[in-house]
DNA sequence: GCGTAAAATGTAATCGATTGCATACGGGAT
DNA sequence: ATCCCGTATGCAATCGATTACATTTTACGC
């Protein structure tokens, strides 16, 4: 049985070379470097690692390389899903690349923030990965520009840092349009956080969309959201109480789009037939639905992926010019769209 | 402005002492150990630190403290929105102790697997809280002896390692039992996948319940499922044409109760009043599904940090002896349970 | 058998912070 | 002035792997 080797007492080079009978710079060949090395003292070294059970310390070999191989990524609220699949991408690449990955959630906390600054700072981590839209507290730009630091998902334009990004103002115009283009003209938009760049970005498209299609910008259509449940829901029951309510609804993100629909089948009316309800992101939550929800698609996995590779590469080819790279998002259409009834 | 520090290069101790004109050794005792330190050595270090917007370096720290302070968690399936509020309880109890949180998404693959256990033999992490049910390929039983391992969640019994759990037979048999009080007497069990230990200790309790109501077990009503919506739907819709269809259904988790649900209402059937249905986890979903699913509470935040917590107590005071937690559930109820109508 | 180049191996420095031990300094008591 | 002790500091080893450079061994041609 060429099990896994002995247990007991962790051994070191040092260890294997004094049973070897050679130098620990031979084992160090032997193992990373086998064409340096004769192929009877390779094998001989190979053996008695294994049978030691030998495995080298990381540590010590990053402490020598000077690299720790390994990125961090930083987001606001680990129990989002969105970001869950986001990492899923960035994990992969990583892996690939034998690098390994620090998840750390922020929860928006100041002295959190500075805490995971500390370990890219200290060299712990190589690489930043920033799902939060700014800079971790305790990091200054001047430092963010030593190292690779590549922000996702949500832009920041002061810090004019690598980044991967989605058209959020564009697609966010596009549902609009896919709304007027079906015959809406009483068109909702149920907004995000505003502290949020993204949110304010969709909302943008959804005006742009609006004064393109010649509609009017009326601001009791424009609901205050934070991207929950439940405020899309109440939100949604004012919006439907107003004199004139809108035939379709343009949600900032996903979770708030199924309170919408709630809301409306709460007083009865049926989704797609009276309301027409338009998400963002195309998480899980799309599918599960009742109506399966229309929405914007994020590559999310992808955005992981190609930030993770951004990193890399700067870690491998020197910091290189700051890309900022724009990925395409896809209108998903389920059931929760449709022509609005015709005027009674 | 006291900035925070300059940037350029990045300095080590050693530029620190030659700058101050002391030694490393003073420098490493003014930054750690500020009372063996005179008072006026003590601030001229930090001065002249601060100035150079010095870091100490966190690998060379660990080489010689002979630990990373950093624990991985590796789970299946990242996208789960299960683990991810437990890797959250996890990372707060390990930041309140100064450990950093690897996390590592292994889809049930034996090659990542095997990289992530590299980095436990590496020594890169020195404790590992395992939420997949059994040790990572290539990690022996009596390598995991040798340092802080935990289960969580998921037991394994062959193991006998130290684990957080909560008690899946009896929450399940207390679920049926519910159902069984209020008057049901056909009750149907979609079940989780049969790989996974959680989902045959819940048929157990299921089981288990049934005997000690003296209701008969009927084969027919035990479907078979993976956790996902759409087999739960599919499985659900194949129950309730049964000729003589349950009136109550306990899934094994909470999505595929909604998707027992949502095949109830497409058959034209209300719940609860024409099948009752209850879940497992309460996840986000539950609160999200229409009507609200009645479910059992899992302390997931909680598991993770007490996961957190015996990793890191073993740690720093020797193995100990190899502990299993288990933690309390909770019958949550919401709105998908009511009592069977009447016999038409 | 000798010379020479190539291959294999060894020696020791290195990465950066920490710490046991030794030394130096200062102050108080006798 | 002497002795002692406590505090402050420095020296140098240490953690474990890697690697530039030096040295030894091997192989081959003549």
């Amino acid at each position: 049985m060429a099990g896994a080797g002995a247990s007991g007492p962790r051994h070191t080079m040092a260890d294997v070379a004094r049973r070897a009978g050679v130098s620990t710079a031979t084992v160090s060949r032997a193992l990373t470097r086998p064409d340096q090395v004769s192929p009877k003292t390779r094998e001989l070294v190979h053996e008695i690692a294994e049978e030691l059970g030998f495995r080298p310390n990381l540590i010590g070999r990053q402490l020598r390389a000077q690299a720790a191989n390994s990125l961090l990524i930083l987001v606001q609220d680990l129990e989002n899903p969105f970001y869950a699949e986001l990492i899923k991408g960035a994990e992969y690449v990583a892996r690939e690349r034998q690098f390994s990955v620090v998840v750390g959630g922020t929860d928006g906390l100041e002295d959190v923030e500075r805490l995971y600054a500390e370990q890219y700072l200290g060299r712990r981590v190589d690489g930043l990965i920033l799902l939060t839209g700014h800079l971790p507290a305790g990091l200054s730009r001047k430092m963010a520009e030593q190292g690779p630091v590549v922000l996702v998902s949500e832009d920041n334009p002061e810090l004019a840092l690598c980044a991967v990004l989605v058209d959020n103002v564009g697609w966010a115009a596009q549902a609009v349009a896919h709304l007027h283009a079906l015959g809406h003209r009483r068109i909702a938009h149920l907004c995000g956080p505003m502290a949020r760049i993204i949110s304010r970005e969709r909302r943008e498209g959804y005006r742009r969309a609006l004064s393109q299609a010649g509609l009017p910008a009326d601001p009791a259509l424009e609901a205050p959201g934070d991207f929950s449940f439940e405020t899309g829901r109440r939100a949604t029951r004012a919006l439907l109480a107003l004199p004139d309510p809108p035939t379709a609804i343009f949600c900032a993100n996903d979770e708030s789009a199924l309170g919408a629909i709630r809301a409306a089948q709460q007083v009865g009316l049926d989704v797609p037939r009276d309301l027409s309800v338009i998400g963002f992101d195309d998480t899980m939550l799309a599918e599960i639905s009742d109506p399966p929800l229309t929405t914007i698609r994020q590559p999310r996995q992808q955005m992981g992926a190609v930030a993770a590779e951004m990193v890399i590469d700067m870690l491998e080819n020197g910091p290189g010019q700051c890309a900022r790279r724009i990925l395409d998002c896809e209108l998903v259409e389920r059931s929760t769209v449709a022509a609005p009834a015709a005027k009674s």
